[in-house]
DNA sequence: CGCAAATATACCTTGACACGTATATGTTGT
DNA sequence: ACAACATATACGTGTCAAGGTATATTTGCG
């Protein structure tokens, strides 16, 4: 009965919030661990130990650099994260349609009463009002 | 000293495997706590602990249909992880067009010496990609 | 009214994990 | 080889969340 190692999944891993600190720093360019430690204020131990998780579910690397290990990000977990997220895309974002478009149905109604009276929706509910841009 | 009850993080919601998997069984069409619990072979307590905390950080909400309890999907956690990530996708989209390139080249390769060999290297899939400039 | 169905909650136990402190390993320069 | 630095790991501890079982609550129906 051996355990090899539970690679658990990115989302374990990025709901630490130091884990996601150091992710966010390491976007920028590539840092030794001491420097992480100094941006992020956290002890040296913590920044090794949560690099190692990092580096073991695949979302940092490092290479040898004299005495220090310089890590930088690598991006298949990130594109695992996007491929889950994909599904609910299509959903928000038909949400985000309606509330635009009542939105653009609340700036036409503005418009068109005068900017003098604030009042409720009334029965002239379905203006048809097509695409707005951008 | 009450302590309301701190909102965990969208990742800590999303971390945990039996609430990814409501939120992907959601996303068809709304349902009830039965019908969650007989497709995803879950016990009923445990259906209903983890609809309490999607619930609580906003991701799902629902109606009282009878004695059931109709739960759907809201869109504003899946935007807060969506923004997260952006941050990386200029990185890894960086990666995927270099991994591209590469590809693009032994292609080349491989028609110069193989004219007969068709390729399907097709452009731009699903990688969302924002125009990549050199 | 009383029973059954659907869902929510309370309580307990267990395991995972993040942290702190201490120490080990490794590398550079003198 | 040694001192100083940079990083990794080991160990003990506390917290917290998920699961299981039992029970409460709400609503529908005969």
């Amino acid at each position: 009965m051996k355990y090899i190692k539970d690679m658990e999944s990115v989302f374990e891993i990025i709901a630490e919030p130091n884990r996601r600190a150091i992710l966010s720093l390491l976007v920028l360019s590539q840092k030794s661990v001491g420097e992480i430690e100094r941006k992020l204020r956290m002890p040296q131990p913590t920044v090794s130990k949560h690099l190692r998780v990092l580096r073991e579910a695949g979302f940092v690397e490092s290479t040898v650099d004299a005495q220090r290990r310089l890590y930088r990000l690598k991006p298949e977990p990130f594109q695992e994260v996007d491929a889950w997220l994909a599904q609910f895309r299509r959903f928000w974002s038909a949400h985000v349609d309606a509330l635009e478009r009542h939105l653009d149905r609340m700036d036409q109604d503005r418009m068109e009463h005068h900017p003098s009276t604030p009042t409720k929706r009334k029965p002239n509910e379905k203006t048809t009002r097509p695409k707005p841009r951008t």
